[in-house]
DNA sequence: TAGAGCTCCCAAAGCGCTTTGGCTGACTGC
DNA sequence: GCAGTCAGCCAAAGCGCTTTGGGAGCTCTA
């Protein structure tokens, strides 16, 4: 069933027909109803490549995938998508995942702005001053970027965690326990969130007269091993932390193990904290010792993400408008005084 | 730069520039050099909107994913997104995830196929009798099924690794090594892999005269907090296992942790082995007793699956051929000998 | 040397929508 | 009673491709 046959069904033009489905004042109520009526009764659903090429709008959103075989995507990414696709089921609007070498981003953003096979796109994981969101932002493709990046020339919009608070608390709170030599274990610091991060617990070291020296910083890919090698690494200096923050709930795996392995304890010897982006299968509070973080749901931010694109594409939304979520700090047991 | 302004340009109709571009033998090879010259030379690059129009290929393969707020999207999913990714990438193919309500994915695949937005779908996790294949099946949308399902009544594509092998070689392993009391923590059991790996292991059990019984498995949602129940409830029975075996590695890690909290030891007491997709974040040579595994990866599956799609696409690849793949049996630290 | 059979190319008709630019008839105000 | 509005509808022109149905010119055969 095509316009053209519900027209003729209905002794109207496709005109008609097309702007009473889509709403458009210039028809009266009554045929309206009628042309709706039919368009439900025959299950009439306007073919989505036909109204693409004539709107140029293309009802989904745009992600570039960066893939290799040394690429690993981050596997916060699935809980990103579960809520990203919640909220982009009640609206049809699905995602295209266009696979990008790691390497060259840039000529598949340009293909899908060129395409117009997306009404928008979102961008992940950016770094300081991110050449993708320079690129989207100069081809005109609306974009939302989740996490911010520093040092761009113009305004954009975004989603992210107020990053820098969260280990700033967490880090204070160490320092309000006693502690003295804070250790960071952080993501990878290309990453703003990484650099945030550092800042935060820079910051809560410094109001306290405290230094974060080199030494005491990792900057890792997110994976246990990583975590376990750094935690080593630290643990087995001649001053070793007496407290860890740690980028991730998968490397705090790994910094547990490696507390275990080197014959301590947690929170006895070793205060842990770690940032959690709520995964369902892997929780903090059922790790050995219940695992103190900071919280913040991954999968919201997807629905939102989700919801304010959908607000763009539709122009509900404009400008360059930041967001920024506050971030939880929960206590459990891996985190004591200081000894002595 | 489209088709009409290009043809204009060479002096040819849009006909003749339309089939030198795409191979049709209808046209001399001198005036295909030149235009595919110009093409390239202006960056010619066909509308794929009005190309989907006029052919109703889409370029794109389709994924419905199942969302829901207590619906979690599978950690492995991600990986085999980045096998998927990393093949569709050399062939400009894209991925359009389709987000669905978990309790009915058939309208969203009847509205996928209905639009054409796809030229083929894969489905994943497939149930024993799958009504997601027969519809696909019976909407004429091509399609690839990862996993197999049973009793169909009609031949379809898949690729699947061997399960049911895979567990009966651990299992096997596990009683020559003189163990009596086996377990198994299995996934979801609605769920063909899981069916056919309790299979395995019942087979492996049975040819030494041991029986498989309903105490001694679990079927749960593959988290790390369901692993560490269900390995307390098996090892605090009265005649608790010496062997278990766990369908994936985050399972394993409650498992380790149960043993762990029970004042037990791998694989003094309790030997496990467990099934590795293989995860970069989560290596099980990195377990506190590095883990025997199954393993088999995941994103090699996605990849080839992808290909396979890509060849089903283009006409290539035809009928119902289920591809199985062997799974590697890996020995590490974490299983020995049966006590007593 | 006429007809058949190629090789290359073209004009035009789709694909199924949206949107522009009317057109008609009824209703308003003066 | 007449110009001016306006609500409500329509025909047709896109959107940018692919594909159908020729058709001109050339070579080959009988």
């Amino acid at each position: 069933m095509n316009l053209k046959q519900l027209s003729h069904m209905l002794q109207l033009s496709q005109t008609t027909v097309s702007r009473a489905l889509n709403g458009y004042p210039e028809v009266s109520e009554e045929t309206r109803r009628r042309v709706t009526d039919a368009a439900k009764r025959h299950g009439y659903r306007p073919n989505p490549s036909a109204r693409r090429l004539a709107t140029g709008k293309a009802g989904m959103i745009g992600y570039v995938l960066p893939t290799g075989a040394s690429v690993d995507i981050d596997p916060h990414f699935v809980e990103f998508l579960s809520g990203l696709g919640d909220y982009a089921r009640s609206h049809e609007l699905d995602l295209v995942l266009s696979p990008a070498d790691a390497d060259d981003e840039e000529t598949t953003y340009r293909r899908v702005a060129a395409n117009k096979q997306v009404d928008a796109v979102y961008i992940s994981a950016p770094r300081p001053a991110d050449r993708r969101i320079s690129l989207v932002n100069q081809l005109g493709l609306p974009f939302l970027v989740h996490g911010r990046a520093e040092g761009l020339d113009f305004d954009y919009p975004f989603l992210d965690i107020d990053n820098e608070g969260a280990f700033h608390e967490a880090a204070r709170l160490l320092v309000q326990l006693g502690h003295r030599r804070i250790a960071l274990i952080n993501g990878d610091d290309g990453q703003t969130f990484a650099i945030f991060r550092e800042r935060g617990v820079r910051r809560a070291l410094a109001s306290a007269g405290l230094a974060l020296p080199p030494e005491r910083i990792r900057s890792v890919a997110m994976t246990e091993e990583n975590g376990y090698r750094s935690a080593r690494s630290l643990l087995e200096q001649p001053e070793p932390p007496t407290a860890i923050a740690c980028s991730s709930l998968i490397m705090a795996l790994g910094v547990v193990r490696a507390v275990r392995d080197l014959g301590l304890a947690i929170p006895g010897d070793v205060s842990l904290i770690a940032h959690d982006d709520v995964f369902p299968w892997l929780r903090p509070e059922h790790f050995s010792v219940p695992l103190s973080t900071t919280r913040s749901s991954i999968r919201a931010a997807g629905a939102r993400i989700a919801e304010r694109l959908a607000a763009r594409i539709s122009g509900l939304e404009e400008g360059a408008r930041g967001e920024i979520w506050p971030v939880d700090l929960v206590v459990r047991g891996s985190i004591a005084g200081a000894a002595g």
